[in-house]
DNA sequence: ATCTAATAGTTTGATATGGAATAATAGGCG
DNA sequence: CGCCTATTATTCCATATCAAACTATTAGAT
């Protein structure tokens, strides 16, 4: 194979940081997945939304989208479904009616307060296999790394 | 709001840090993608598969999804685009038939050769707010999170 | 040799995702 | 007031994603 390509250690420890940050996401996200948290109907993302809401009441599409790290384009139709599914309504706004507030129905809310500890506990567990300073240790450079700067 | 979920201080930090991971994967994703690594036709996952050829010459998908955290379901829907762009071949394998190699044309062997280098550039740049400790710190710990483990 | 279990890849269906275009509305400013 | 620009949500499109069902093939057991 041709190489295209010499790197500095720097570079070989950055770019494999890389792929290891990837992979411990979706290494975690396996294990809460296997503890099964959620109930049948709902999915991860229709999850995000109803939690959102739970705990800060209605929001208008926008503000959930920047929160659950979507596009509103999307958000559009996880929130169709979850109004087919009789857990979120739209409720327009009486100031500015571009916006419409998502409100958990009482069904909804119902729903999300029996699943919330379910996904909780699944995150705590996946998790646990760090100890205490780990955990400190990683938040914080983390914290760092998601911060937005100038590229 | 009702309160349904009472919370260790453990717990918290770690679902604070669960969302700080999803976070700061994402806001690392943004950088790179703000720097348009990426020729026109190509797609980051196609990037992902030309990438693993590349340095490990012809695959079968299996291998290739596994490497890049697909399901062999979705792969076959990328490499098709790949196929379809002239980038890469499907290869029956001489000794199982089941098997088809995914192999670089000679046009695939190219771009990726060219567009590599930018996007390790990105990648490298989107990190660059790290020192040299917290890479190794972070790498460390990643790495405990990454392994699969029983739960 | 034949049967069975495991493996490789495809297909399908539902959901997710981002980007671009569009429509409706708001709010500022002359 | 009427125009201009920004904001909010929707729609559409291509791609991505997973799970499950399905086909072909292989490998192991008897």
């Amino acid at each position: 194979m041709k190489r295209v390509w010499e790197s500095t250690e720097r570079e070989k420890k950055v770019l494999d940081l890389y792929i290891k940050l990837r992979r411990s996401v979706s290494s975690v996200e396996r294990r809460i997945a296997s503890k099964n948290p959620l109930p049948e109907r709902l999915t991860m993302s229709q999850f995000a939304v109803l939690e959102a809401l739970f705990f800060h009441g209605p929001l208008p599409q926008h503000v959930i989208a920047e929160k659950i790290l979507s596009s509103t384009g999307n958000l559009t139709f996880v929130i169709d479904n979850l109004v087919k599914a009789g857990l979120v309504k739209r409720v327009p706004d009486e100031r500015d009616r571009r916006i419409k507030n998502i409100q958990l129905t009482q069904e909804g809310s119902e729903l999300i307060a029996k699943t919330f500890p379910n996904v909780a506990d699944a995150i705590v567990t996946s998790i646990s296999v760090l100890t205490d300073q780990e955990i400190d240790e990683l938040s914080r450079i983390l914290k760092i790394l998601g911060t937005e700067q100038r590229n």
